[in-house]
DNA sequence: GTCTATGCAAAGTTTTTGCACCTGG
DNA sequence: CCAGGTGCAAAAACTTTGCATAGAC
């Protein structure tokens, strides 16, 4: 029978229902690329207008134990939301103009390594932001 | 006369008054190495008990301002604050028992050195923690 | 039909702001 | 003195929770 979305199959699995706002909350996230639990209660009540937001932080929670959605922390605010293992990358956030730049996740290659020899740390590189300054600030 | 500790003469030097609540939350902040602002306000209440959360707010605002102090993110919750150019360090942070353990900044230099040559992006590599999972809990 | 998920409203947390009074220079 | 700093209270921003109802299976 049915095809079976990922969504669907990953919640069934974790004995979670499949919800139309499920649905709609992890388009959202998918849509946005990026986005904090505001941004996407916008996104998401384009398809449901009387989507809670009580509803996208239940369900953010929920995706993210499914393993289909993460976080991530880029400054004081919100957090922002991605979809796991897409978009995987560095987040450098300027100090001074505020601007975010992605770079591969590759890049702290030799970081990531070394936290793990030394100290048997296995990094989740990209869960921080790296804070500085950007080529026209600095 | 007066020695001119480097709190007032650099509080002087940027046109700031020394207030006794300035100097209270500076020294919290020295005794306690590291602390959220709310840590900061019990520890500077022993010194002056009618010290008010918005003062110590409103203070690390100007000791960081003036590069006395300065603030990491090493979780969800309060930013962590500590004196500048003092314990200077990598914070790594475990997902799983929430431990934290200190490395040196230098651990990081090659990637340091990447993003200054490939991006011209000057990190301040110990701004945020690094997440994973420890020795133990990987 | 049962049990989970949702909407709504209220409360909890953390940080910021307005304002009258106080105080350092 | 007088501009800037403080305490207090209220507001703002963000997130969580309780509860009655709706909806998935």
């Amino acid at each position: 029978m049915s095809a079976g979305d990922l969504l669907s199959d990953r919640l069934r699995d974790r004995g979670f229902r499949v919800t139309m706002q499920r649905r709609a909350v992890f388009d959202a996230v998918v849509a946005l690329g990026h986005g904090t639990p505001e941004s996407i209660l916008r996104k998401a009540q384009e398809v449901d207008a009387t989507l809670n937001l009580s509803t996208v932080y239940r369900n953010l929670e929920v995706l993210e134990d499914i393993d289909l959605v993460r976080h991530a922390h880029l400054g004081h605010g919100s957090p922002t939301y991605h979809v796991a293992h897409e978009h995987r990358h560095l987040h450098l956030v300027c100090s001074v103009c505020n601007s975010i730049v992605e770079v591969p996740v590759e890049t702290a290659d030799s970081l990531v390594e070394l936290l793990a020899d030394r100290h048997q740390f296995a990094v989740d590189i990209d869960h921080f932001a790296i804070q500085g300054r950007c080529a026209q600030c600095r």
